[in-house]
DNA sequence: GATTATGATATACATAATGACCAGTGGAAC
DNA sequence: GTTCCACTGGTCATTATGTATATCATAATC
């Protein structure tokens, strides 16, 4: 269940060079090349490593534009709510947060023009009672996870 | 520049079956290998597809909570509170953001009582000078690009 | 209509990684 | 002391990889 030293290491490793095999790790980490295929098979068990798929950029398939709204959702629509945002494809990733049964959706755009158009279709359905949408500028520190693997390892 | 339906297909592929390789990606897009790596090296000059770097669950490493939270920053103190904030590994991501909240931060946690520590550690800093934390309950739609390469590939 | 690019195909080759084994070793737990 | 377990270091046949080549159809250019 833990991850341990050589686990965070190894990730840091594929986070890195995602280009190397079994046997670059290996090399690298100084272990057997068994071992670090049994590592990554438990990380992966585990569930800690999904998978290795595609880090697709948004803005490279021309939506460079990044907003995030909330939505405030009528009571007992949730469902329904749900599943109309998932056949939008601009919206990138949804969460429920704490508040009243609000939503937090990420969504991109092709240009801040369209991304009215976007919120317009997101938006029009029965249930979605208020919206209210942030628009991000810059990305400091975009999504990182491996920092965490570190330091669940330390602990 | 633009990707077109066979690069959809490929990065779709690659999605749902990171482990493919090429050989194996031609076989079943019907097209000859030189094609896929051909294909898949554009991707990543153009900066389509970053990397493969292993997708990590930071529930699976231990830190189940997840937060969102809004800081509202003192005029000039931009830059320094960026720098303390890439110092806390619990902060998966940040953007600056339109609005009355002036960073929006996604945070995780090992639990709620500790959520309490990673915010009072991320704000402790001179010149944030407000902030607001979202919890999130539920993941409904969990981070998606794919649908987007489709997308782009339509028009 | 002729000429160029472009992207896909087909093929080849040397190198290297892969998955699958297995026997041996060390430490930790019982 | 014995058992268990993870790591090691090695082999093996199979397969993929990177790279390079020539050919071909299509579309764009002049």
């Amino acid at each position: 269940m833990a991850v341990d030293e050589l686990d965070a290491r190894l990730i840091r490793l594929l986070d890195e060079e995602p280009r190397v095999g079994v046997m670059e790790a290996s090399r690298r980490l100084g272990v057997a090349r068994g071992t670090v295929q049994a590592r990554l098979d438990r990380l992966q068990a585990d569930g800690v490593v999904r998978g290795f798929g595609p880090q697709l950029d948004p803005e490279a398939l021309g939506y460079p534009v990044t907003a995030f709204a909330t939505l405030e959702i009528a009571q007992g629509r949730g469902r329904d709510v749900r599943a109309h945002l998932a056949t939008v494809p601009e919206l990138l990733e949804m969460h429920t947060v704490t508040g009243s049964g609000d939503m937090l959706c990420r969504i991109v755009a092709r240009s801040n023009l369209d991304l009215q158009h976007v919120i317009d279709r997101l938006i029009d359905f029965d249930g979605i009672v208020r919206t209210s949408t942030m628009i991000a500028m810059e990305n400091p520190i975009p999504l990182r996870v491996v920092q965490l693997a570190q330091a669940a390892a330390s602990s």
